[in-house]
Formats: C-alpha cells, sequence, structure tokens
DNA sequence: GCGTTTGACATTAACCATAATGTAAATATA
DNA sequence: TATATTTACATTATGGTTAATGTCAAACGC
C-alpha cells in the first residue's frame, strides 16, 4: 500500500540505489536526477520504511523503558521528561509498565523491548536484582549484545549502570528533621518490611537514642485513598496518636492529610505529617507538606545523559554509578 | 551479534525456514526436529527480530499516541490507561508529545510514528483540524493507507473516529451550577479567547440572563504555578473580589486556592473556585475542590476500543463520532 | 509392483531499505 | 592516440523474517 523506494525507481525507469542515495543527498548522483527523484518521491507522498532501515543499520533510534508504580504522578512526569529529552536527541521512548512485583509478564514484556531491538533499555529497578532472576539474565544479554542498560531508583547490582535514589538515607535525613523539631513519638507507614525507608527511619532513630519509639505500622500509604483508609482505620483502633507521622510518599501524605482533617486534628500542631518525592502539589495542601525529594527534571537529565552517552561510545567502561541528591524540603506540615 | 534464525540452522544443518516453523509450532515438522531447534533456540538465547518481522507481515503491532499538555496528570494517566489496554491486546504505545500550538516539530514527530509504520495512530486533538493544514494531508494519508487513525478531546473533522469531549457543554453545565448556588459575578480565567469553554460559559450566562456579568480573565490558569500568579495578579488589581471563578482547570484551580488562602479569602463563603477535569487530587484539596469530569478510566477505554475495532477490521465503516459524558462533581469550593 | 499420496524437509522469493561492487561512457592525462 | 580517471548510474549482496513452491523418499492403495 505505502510507496517504496522501488515505485519511484519504476516510475522514472532509475535503480532502486539511485533513488535511495538521491533522496538521501549523497554522492554519485547528477543533479537533474537527484531533483527527479525527489520531485518524484514527494509526488507519490514516500516516507521511508524505519523498520526496514532499522534491519539494515541495526539501530531503531528506539529506546525501551521500564518502569514500575507507573499511575504515580511523580513517575509519569519522569517518564514525560525522559522522553522530551531523548526527543530531543533524535531517539524514541518506547514505554511498558512493569508490576509492582517481578512477575512472568515483566519479564515478557522486557522480551518484548529487546525482540524490537531497542538501541538501549531503561529500567525503574525496584527489585533485588540478583543474578539467579530471570531479569538478571536479561541484563547480561543486554551486556552481551552490546545494548546499553541504565536503571534507576534502588539497584543492588553491577551489570548495569545506576542512577541511585538512597532512600534510606532520605528517611534518616527526614526522621533527623522530625527529631530536630522536637517530636519523639513518630510513626512511619510502610508495608513492606524490607522497605529501605525502614532501614534508614531506624538508623536515625536509634542514632537518637530513641530506639524504643520507633513504630511502623504495615499499611499501604503509596496512594491517596489507601493512605487516607488506613489513616482512618489507625485512628480508630489506636488510642494514643502519635506526635508525627510519615507515609510512604506525597500521595500517601495527602491522604493522610485529608483523613485528619476529617477527624479534626490539626497539621502540625497535634501530629505532623511528612511524605517522600516532593511532588508539586505537596505546596498546595493545607498545610503544604513537608517532604524530600529529588528534583525530577535532573534526575531524568542524569537518566537520559547516562544512557547517550552510552549510545554515542562517549563512554564505554564498565557500569557507572551515580547518586542524586535528595533535598529536604521543610513546609508547615512539621 | 545477536542470535538470527540462520544461526540455528546452521548449528542444526537444516534450513532457516525449517527453524522458523518449528518455532512457530506450524504443520510440515517432525516432533524430533521441533524439539532440536526449540532446544538449540533456548541454548543460544535466540529472540525474534520482530522489526524484520513486520517487515515481512506490515504489521509492527505498535500505535502511535500523539498528545498535547503530556505535563497534566490526567493526561498522563490517559496516556498510562491506553498503554495498559494496549498491552491487553498486544499492542504497544509509542508515544510522542506534541507542542500545544500547532507546528512543523508536531508534523515531523507523527511522519516519524508513520515512518515507523504504526498500525494505528491517536491524536489527542486540540486544533482546528482544517483540510488545509498538513495535519490534515497526514490524516488523509493515513486514511489512504488504511492506517486508522482515532482522535480524542476537540476534533472538528470528519477525517477521521473521534471520541468527544464536550469542553462548551461541561463549562455551561458548571456555570449553571454556580448561579443555581446563587453566585452571580462569576469570573472565567482562560488564556484563548477562541475556547470552547468560553462558548458555554457565555451561552450558559446568556441563558440565565446575565450576560451583564460576563467576566473573562485572559491568563493562563492551566498550571498550578501559572494560576497562582495569575489571582495574586489578579487580586492586586481589581478591587472588587468574584463571587467565584472557574479556572480553566483542576490543576489552575487548586493554584487559585492556595492564592485565595495566602490572601485570607476563605472558599467558598467569599469567593468559590471550580475548576475542570476531575483530577484525583481534587478530593483532597482543602476545602475538596468542585469541577466536571469525565472518568479517565471510561474515556481512554472508549478510545483504545475503537482503535482495536478497526484494527480487528471489526468496524470498517466511515469515521464514527461518540461522546463521553461529562459529570459535575460538586464538592465544598463551591 | 507401480502409481499416488504424504510427510518432512529445502529452495526461492518477498518485504524495504542500505552498502559494496560493477560497468559503460565521458573526460582527463601522458 | 592510448591509457587512466571520473561521472553516473546499475547490479548484487545483505539484514532477519515469513510464505509460497519444489523435491525426494517413505508409506500407501489397489
Amino acid at each position: 500500500m505505502a510507496v517504496t523506494l522501488k515505485d519511484i525507481a519504476e516510475l522514472l525507469g532509475v535503480s532502486v540505489n539511485t533513488v535511495s542515495r538521491a533522496l538521501k543527498d549523497k554522492s554519485d548522483i547528477s543533479e537533474k536526477t537527484r531533483f527527479r527523484v525527489k520531485e518524484a518521491a514527494s509526488a507519490l507522498g514516500y516516507r521511508p520504511n524505519l523498520n526496514a532501515r532499522s534491519l539494515v543499520l541495526k539501530k531503531t533510534h528506539t529506546v525501551g523503558l521500564a518502569v514500575t508504580e507507573s499511575d504515580n504522578p511523580v513517575r509519569m512526569e519522569f517518564c514525560e521528561k525522559l522522553r522530551s529529552f531523548a526527543a530531543r536527541d533524535g531517539y524514541r521512548i518506547l514505554t511498558v509498565s512493569l508490576d509492582y512485583n517481578w512477575s512472568s509478564s515483566n519479564f515478557l514484556a522486557i522480551e518484548d523491548l529487546l525482540a524490537r531491538r531497542v538501541d538501549g533499555l531503561i529500567l525503574g529497578a525496584t527489585w533485588g536484582l540478583t543474578g539467579e532472576q530471570p531479569l538478571g539474565e536479561q541484563l547480561k544479554e543486554c551486556r552481551k549484545n552490546g545494548i546499553p542498560v541504565v536503571l534507576f531508583g534502588q539497584a543492588q547490582t553491577e551489570l548495569a549502570d545506576c542512577v541511585e535514589i538512597d532512600k534510606a538515607d532520605s528517611a534518616a535525613q527526614l526522621t533527623r528533621h522530625l527529631l530536630e523539631c522536637g517530636y519523639r513519638k513518630i510513626t512511619f507507614f510502610e508495608n513492606n518490611p524490607d522497605a529501605q525507608v525502614l532501614q534508614g527511619y531506624r538508623q536515625a532513630m536509634e542514632a537518637a537514642g530513641f530506639a524504643d519509639k520507633l513504630r511502623i505500622v504495615p499499611a499501604y500509604s503509596v496512594r491517596m485513598e489507601a493512605a487516607f483508609a488506613a489513616m482512618e482505620n489507625f485512628l480508630q483502633e489506636e488510642k494514643e496518636l502519635p506526635e508525627a507521622v510519615i507515609a510512604a510518599n506525597d500521595l500517601g501524605a495527602i491522604g493522610f492529610l485529608a483523613a485528619l482533617r476529617k477527624h479534626h486534628i490539626s497539621v502540625p500542631q497535634q501530629c505532623a505529617v511528612a511524605g517522600f518525592d516532593n511532588i508539586s502539589f505537596g505546596q498546595y495542601t493545607e498545610p503544604p507538606l513537608t517532604t524530600i525529594g529529588y528534583d525530577n527534571g535532573h534526575f531524568s537529565e542524569t537518566v537520559w545523559n547516562m544512557m547517550i552517552r552510552r549510545l554515542r561510545k562517549e563512554e564505554t567502561g564498565p557500569a557507572k554509578r551515580e547518586r542524586i541528591l535528595q533535598k529536604l524540603i521543610v513546609r508547615q506540615s512539621t
């Protein structure tokens, strides 16, 4: 259906090669022929078939992006910024969403990206990534095939470049801030007992000599509705209000704010609230939210820069590791 | 570098075709050979080259998605849901971001999608889309080449299927709601004088006999920061506070809420606030936001269903048009 | 026992593009 | 003038896959 080089060649009575070279302004073509070819191409509405070109050149100018938590606005913003950096450099981003817990559908999604011969792979790493896992095999395959991989988030592997966010450190910073404010009974809402953030929380509490005040509520607080429900549930069950609560992220903290408001608990007077991620809504909540986060633009740019340097072979050494700075943003919720 | 059918064929001393057929469980292959081939394939780590396959089959199982306002969380959520519907049906979504105003880079972005031979194209339509525009030509090309196109948003063309959001109607509904609440001095913040929302606003005001109360402030209010600034500016310049303000979307409304709070203006007592889109944050603001919007999940599903029906040739007729229902959500900001 | 079917492969063509050679005529050089 | 070079093409190979034929021997029917 679509117009091909062959169609143009047959129309003009020249060879396919001539058409190809003419359209790309290469040598060995007379001005006259070049002109005739370009005329015919635009008259017929020729559009190169990039799949065929990729097949020959072994470059798709496509980078795969596989992310978890794709419903999180911060993550979405990250992906969007990544797309625009990539576009600037002539690459397209093919995005797939992964389950939060490692699953075979995740494996297949990445397999699909590789089957589509992406030039590189950017991967939101929330799993352990030990060598035995199928993902580890995929990463090794990528290395073998010269496909650069950049991980972002919390990765514990040397199999690929990584832009790291030290969640334990950020939790520790946040906890220290709350301690400095004078809060002691600080409760952390986190479903996953192995989460990095809990390590930071524990470490900071213990370092300050308040190990006995450690309090972890095993409830999801990464979404507003879930966090709202978790807080309501918590308020019903507990007799004693904590002095401060930490949510798994800002979305959760916003849910907390709403639940506390519903129960006429003033923030931060009766209970302080803090979250992670520094989402843009944080400065417009009531009260504005104290949080710790990174600059999403800088984060995505760092990830993309690593990728483009690999793609351009400006960087060819072993796996690099970069750490993104977290910034405590103190607002009125603490 | 990557393993091909040929590699397997040579290893086993059979033809490429045999390998291909064996791997796809087709006929004309003995059990023994099939087994040997599959063993070898997994041993070598064979992964089909989907670009080559696409070249032959003329199907990429990829749908292009071109959107404006890609920094809007509602839009991002829409894209994400679309991706998951597509994934369920075995398609990948290749997303490109377009400028809000029609530009040549938009043209090139869509051209790139077509050059990559997407099976279909989903397009966020915020432009007039008259026939003269290059986009109109691209849409005609798609039709000629049998590439289904689904537009969403506000499109005024018969060149493609369209899932429509009647912004004028929603503005009218919102305005009527405010009038019913007893507000009369209703100010609309909208930068674009030709915006559909303003037509709805005017129509509702005039129908209620308050044409003299029409008040439009030409300021951007589609982002929180911009809306915050616009409202502050407005409050400084104007002596008289409106009874209600309408923002171009919920993000803007949230910016308004923050600005009004800063100036100790109570909402909705001194000034009501309303927006568009029904973003999920709306129910967690202080006060919770009155808004009008559609169900994003239903919206994206409708769009995808149109696309998949075209892709599967279950629908082959002329351009279809579907309208998405808008729902007024009254909360405490009015 | 001989023609016919069929099972299990191989061969060839096609998809659309790029790149490496081949080639004939025109021009330049010795 | 004879040879070397250049110009402007065409031809062929290549990329990895699928699909349409080709082929040959074993199994089958009568």
